[in-house]
DNA sequence: AGTTGAGCGTCCAGATTTCCGACTCAAGCG
DNA sequence: CGCTTGAGTCGGAAATCTGGACGCTCAACT
């Protein structure tokens, strides 16, 4: 008997959808890789209420993606910074921020640039680490692992 | 005087997020492209409420990611397909992944592989399109673009 | 000395979303 | 006829999000 086992797969895309799929998640992480590392910079720059981001930092400080560093006894303040894990989350921030680029941007164009070290404004793209082709949906097939 | 305009950036990445960050969504756009674009199915193998699921579909339909296509007719059944701009999401996806892969794979490691055309298992990785370099974070310098 | 302001939150009440199970409706099957 | 499949809708409970007010510590101004 065949059972098409149809159970709400647990891929990688859902645990880490899990992970910083949240509301304001993504965007908290954007500025920190923008530099600003603060609470109340936080909220300014990206809009969250500050009750909701306060709520998430401190699941993404759980979760390993931020740590919570102080920078200033006395008046105790904390700064956010990135865990290594967290610094892997760029070729997530990039690919959401290329789309958008392509899709969603008016004619003045993107309102944010990234120079790459190269010299080049960065425009990312995703390849196969194997053969370094960039990677369209049609070269691929899926593949379930040997269990 | 010098306003410090710290308003809320509406950068690439929160107008991306908006057409993509609810909850389900990417999961949503997952399925499509391992290929099942039916409602049930869709139900079934990502775990969604079927309400949700089908508020969903409808906003991302909206938005130009899916469209919803006639497959039968009489019982009158609709298949969802992603559009161009659906698929350009690839790279999203494929983001996601790679992190989850990473870092919240058990012992048996990932639960989904994918198979490149160019016979290896498909690695994602990030590269300047400029210089084919994979992109860090601390390589990349944000830009206001002269307005 | 008193006031203002920055920085970093918490608290609360109300609005929105999400969730879950049950239900509908229209075929097609045996 | 009664069961199954496909694609939803419905209603009420639960969770999450929101905006505004408030608290606290210190530093700087008047």
């Amino acid at each position: 008997m065949v059972v098409s086992q149809a159970e709400p797969r647990t891929c990688s895309i859902a645990r880490t959808l899990e992970v910083v799929g949240e509301k304001w998640a993504l965007l908290a992480v954007r500025e920190v890789f923008l530099g600003n590392r603060r609470f109340d910079e936080m909220v300014r720059r990206t809009g969250a209420p500050r009750d909701t981001l306060a709520a998430r930092l401190r699941t993404l400080v759980e979760r390993g993606i931020f740590e919570r560093r102080l920078y200033s006894e006395h008046p105790a303040r904390y700064e956010y910074r990135l865990t290594d894990a967290g610094r892997e989350l760029y070729p997530v921030i990039l690919s959401l921020m290329r789309w958008g680029d392509r899709h969603l941007a008016g004619e003045e164009g993107p309102p944010l640039l990234l120079e790459h070290s190269c010299g080049h404004t960065l425009v990312a793209e995703v390849v196969c680490e194997a053969c370094r082709e960039p990677v369209s949906a049609r070269d691929v097939r899926p593949v379930l692992p040997v269990g």
